[in-house]
DNA sequence: CTGGCTGCAAATCTTTTGCATCCTG
DNA sequence: CAGGATGCAAAAGATTTGCAGCCAG
């Protein structure tokens, strides 16, 4: 694809089915659900790497991590400013495109010289709501 | 001391320690750093103990967990509602006791019915800011 | 060609668990 | 004195690393 070449660095069969997955992908994947994928159809695939992949790509500022989830690391492809909303029931998170005035931290932010913010939003997922609701009694 | 007896569980003195030690505590401390701040006076604490009590406290809502480090999990005795600056440069973790207003996020959460949000902030704390002014020439 | 990339296995780190023993209430 | 708590060691997961061989540029 031509639009890796600018990324400046190989574009091998594994990097190049990563890339693939992870395009549009709103999934917000692990390591783990990276390889599981594109092991399906890449046996010699290792997980490894894709974590180094996943590293490279976070350093050139190409995908995200996303620090919401403690029990494992999720990346996202969308680098732009967005905000996340994760289900309490299942875990997964979807994108919140919205804007926020977080302005008011302006006046106090204990003497931090700010570079980014993300706010995180926990609940129930219209799917987790509809099976807490049925095990109501 | 009185005020724990309302917590419901046994009061042992592992576990004093470390409510003594997470009271008023503004460090976001992981497992790691309680066991090393109680074990110097405590030298049977056992890191597992720790793990375990923390669990026990969350579950009860004495403590709240913070993920906003992928490294390791924080937690936090400050269970009011209140937000996080963590400094890209040393991880240092700060409160931002500040309201802020996310009402934008209820005309469209995908669907979820929301019971919680947090603001997280990135940059640089004062001290790193210091360091990082002082290594440019 | 050559340096970056891959894949395997081993290592590391954090967190959890099993279980015998202990001790608070 | 009973059941929850402790502490050890072992297990479980997630992520990283070392290194020999491979291949994209």
């Amino acid at each position: 694809m031509q639009r890796y070449k600018e990324f400046g660095l190989k574009l091998t069969p594994q990097r190049l089915s990563i890339l693939a997955f992870l395009e549009n992908n709103k999934s917000h994947p692990t390591a783990e659900d990276i390889y599981r994928h594109i092991a399906k159809k890449f046996p010699t695939m290792s997980l490894a790497t894709v974590y180094k992949t996943l590293e490279t790509l976070k350093a050139r500022g190409r995908i995200k991590e996303i620090t919401i989830d403690a029990e494992k690391r999720h990346f996202d492809p969308e680098t732009g400013r967005h905000h996340h909303a994760i289900c309490t029931g299942c875990k997964k998170i979807v994108d919140i495109f919205m804007d926020f005035d977080l302005s008011a931290a302006d006046t106090d932010l204990r003497g931090f010289e700010i570079t980014g913010s993300h706010v995180e939003f926990y609940g129930l997922c219209p799917d987790c709501r509809k099976t807490t609701t049925a095990n109501k009694r």
